[in-house]
DNA sequence: GGGTTATCTTGATCTTGGTCAGAAATGAAA
DNA sequence: TTTCATTTCTGACCAAGATCAAGATAACCC
């Protein structure tokens, strides 16, 4: 799979995080002003034109946290006969890159699309600790996110499962400024079917019949959710608002 | 569900870490003299004398992380209607508690029979970091776990699942020193079904026919592992020995 | 543009495993 | 012991979803 190519480095440009539009999402919460400026002075750029990149691999050791800038990003473990497991999927404003943080990288990383990180490089998680005390929290955070996929992949249907994503995508769109309502998946079918543990064409079969019941209307990878309330009622006699989020799901 | 009744608080005792006989598995790989020493002293013992009783629940703020001396624990989150979805057991001399780190307790723990822990309060993560540096390795370690979990959920089928539960259960108690032929399980099919995303009929169903096969042999909660390249190779095909761990998976 | 390839959709089966129901086994209480 | 409750097992049935097999679209490349 994917392209063996890799993600180059850019040039630090002139930006800065403060003058980032991103930088209310990306940043770790509750940094304070000196924290930020180590942050900030830390931080460097790297693209992939291409979508296919592989940014890290299965092993690498550990050298950086990422935060999307622009484009998308997915993360995989794979089995020794080759099959793939996807555990998370990236947007813009969204930090990843934690996994393996103790014994090298356990996932691989690979953009969906032209995608363009801002990289925070970091040599150890005690230097990480030390260095951006606010990061640990979001380390931990992400530990208490796994609750809400064993949920969801454990006692929920296809249908709750897919709606769920959808619902996803949808608020971390929201929460970096934008309506939410229409989605431009980055990801194949079979990508969000692996993600969710099913088949690719029941995706497709449950894009199908949400379209056909106006909740949503699919164009291609454009999904426009028409009605947000029917959505939403496809998981909420099960789960609880909190287990929904599923935000950035993943150690990646 | 389940007791309402707390663990007990149980005086110190003369017993010391260094004397006790999980001190190699429940203690933080990597201490120094120093930190252990630190380690020791605070340790405090708290113990639940029937099944059901719940050591913490969702919401109740970080105090402690907890090691098991006897007996067993199951973690599990809930839905608002009541469903519960099972995280983790743990087994005598490993730690559990960490979820819910940053923002009290994400999970419910539960003694699954008579049991006795050992308790490590720590008021915060940040505390815990500088007191025990090791510890945050072992928080690392249980968020790369994630992935086993997802894989086996997402990727596998019921009779799968249900041989990597069982080789893991064997792997954990080869680890503190048993045989591991012989595993005495404390939680019912009901919860080994909820755990792994099952329905408990179809547990009963694949220990029968691994027990019809001549793999496993079944006496109530006992079961002993009668073949075990045959039930390795029920997994094997799929998963690599590393994914295959499953050790403590959760976030516990 | 036209041809090629990958992705997506839809239909037709078939299998896995869930659900329901009842029997058997186990354990706890009197 | 007898009774009662819980857990476990087994069978019968059914539904969700996987798999197989074409087509239909869309993306890509000369």
């Amino acid at each position: 799979m994917a392209n063996v190519s890799k993600f180059s480095p850019v040039r630090p440009m002139t930006l800065s995080c403060k003058d980032c539009s991103l930088a209310e999402l990306c940043l770790p919460r509750g940094l304070n002003p000196s924290e930020f400026e180590q942050f900030m002075s830390m931080v460097r750029q790297r693209a992939s034109r291409i979508s296919g990149d592989i940014l890290y691999r299965t092993g690498d050791t550990f050298r950086a946290i990422y935060a999307i800038k622009t484009g998308s990003i997915k993360t995989l473990v794979s089995s020794s006969d080759g099959e793939e497991q996807i555990t998370g999927f990236f947007m813009p404003g969204e930090l990843f890159g934690f996994d393996g943080l103790d014994y090298g990288h356990s996932c691989t990383a690979v953009a969906l699309e032209p995608t363009l990180l801002c990289e925070l490089p970091v040599a150890s998680v005690d230097e990480l600790a030390h260095q951006i005390p606010g990061l640990r929290r979001e380390i931990l955070r992400k530990l208490s996110e796994k609750q809400s996929m064993l949920f969801l992949l454990g006692r929920r249907k296809a249908d709750q499962r897919l709606a769920t994503f959808l619902l996803s995508l949808s608020t971390r769109m929201q929460y970096r400024g934008l309506s939410g309502n229409e989605i431009r998946l980055s990801m194949s079918r079979h990508d969000v079917a692996n993600y969710l543990g099913m088949a690719s064409e029941t995706v497709s079969r449950l894009l199908s019949r949400l379209s056909k019941e106006k909740v949503i209307s699919v164009n291609g990878r454009t999904v426009v959710i028409e009605n947000p309330v029917a959505l939403r009622a496809r998981v909420e006699p099960c789960i609880t608002p909190n287990a929904v989020t599923l935000d950035a799901v993943s150690t990646g």
